[in-house]
RNA sequence: CGAGAACCCCAGGCGAUCGCUCCCGGCUUCGUGCCGGGGGAGGAAAGUCCGAACUCCCACGGGCAUCAUGCUCGCUAACGGCGAGGCGCGGCGACGCGACGGAAAGUGCAACAGAGAGCAGACCGCCUCCGGCUCACGUCGGCGGCAAGGGUGAAAGGGUGCGGUAAGAGCGCACCGCCCGCCCGGCGACGGUGCGGGGCAAGGUAAACCCCAUGAGGAGCAAGACCAAAUAGGGGAGCGGAAUGCGGGUCGCCCGUCCCGCCUUCGGUGCCGGGGCAACCCGGUCCGGGGCCGCUUCCGGGUAGGUCGCACGAGCCCGUCGGCAACGGCGGGCCCAGAUGAAUGAUCGCUACCCGGUUCGCCGGGGACACAGAAUUCGGCUUACGGGGCUCUCGGCCC
């Protein structure tokens, strides 16, 4: 499958983060925050955010570039309905490991494509 | 071998798979997507502490205030940086460190201790003389003289010695130190076993105020330039509604408000002058109010957003010449990140090296690990931090 993840596959603007945290749902892990709202564009959308609690710069550029990764190399990406996802970084994911990172990331999306296409079949 | 001291260098390498971003070429169903090739973090990218380039704003000149710098000569686009030198301090030494102008312009400050701390001073002490006691040495008291010795302090008004004296004192002398002038050396800071003069005055603190010299306009790439939605608002023109303006001040600028003047209009049985038999009319003056709304059309500013700025530069490398050096001249070669919720990555092999075992072939495990991520660009400084090389110093041992 394609495993690219460009321009337009990343969330850019603050607008669409902001829609994110306001009109979004959540889901809670004990790295990361996820966030998901509905977006007209027709396909799944990646942010990410780090504050500066996760770590000095370095620190929370790796960990970007990780969740990054292991969102484009997810095997079940094609299945995500039409979302903006903002992951938003804990403390404790600067220490992490890539192995524990990928497990908690990939347990919360899942969780996304299960609920939604429930969601989006029943009111349909 | 052990302690140190300068200076310089590196910041893993190779391969596989899947990706990101920029540039060039080709194809393009022009969605800008594919295909091929190439570039893609640091010595500090950091702190944002100095200095500049660049951009906009302001500006006639001068002064005040504020801030910064502060030995000399160089280097540099510039600097608070660097190099060399002087002086002082530290270290056995290699070497290191230094806001390193002025305290004989003024003002202020100095805890505690101490007799006394800024027109110095007398606690213990030293001494002549007088008096008491004593055979005497001496001792006690008093008028005075003194500051050598002790003691206090961070600091007590040159040091050592000799002379001198009742005891003392630059009181006198010698040497050392200090201050002033000259001479000599040095571009200069400054130095000199140089010459002459002065008994020594002028304590400390200027990262206390201050004085002197020199320098500095402000803001920053979110600078700034261009393109430009939606909504709101501004300006011009035309038409319609009884009537439907203009100029100036206030302000850093614009709009509004407010204020002033002129014009116009409405009201007040207002007031003054003139006219008329009169209703009233004309001119002036005083008080109060108004000087907009709607539609059509055109124009400009500007927000979101986008493009440029934005990657050939005080550039890097090599050689050579000048200079102790910082650095500069000349010649040749090279093109070396440009993202913008922010690319430069993730995973997996092998490898230096480390640990354990060893039948010395190797096997098992760990495995590149410190500080740290460009954001307009340079030159520095400072701070963080892993490793290596070379030279030098001191000490120990061996030949």
């Amino acid at each position: 499958m394609d495993e690219s993840l460009r321009r337009a596959d990343r969330l850019r603007r603050r607008a669409d983060f902001v829609r994110c945290y306001r009109q979004g749902r959540r889901r809670h892990g004990a790295l990361m925050v996820l966030h998901s709202a509905p977006n007209p564009t027709g396909g799944p959308r990646l942010g990410i955010t780090a504050s500066r609690k996760v770590g000095n710069a370095v620190v929370r550029h790796q960990v970007k570039r990780r969740i990054r990764e292991i969102y484009r190399r997810w095997s079940a990406r094609s299945r995500l309905p039409s979302l903006d996802l903002v992951v938003h970084c804990k403390p404790p994911v600067g220490r992490a490991s890539f192995g524990d990172t990928e497990r908690e990331l990939t347990r919360l999306l899942r969780h996304l494509v299960g609920a939604v296409s429930a969601s989006s079949g029943g009111s349909s």
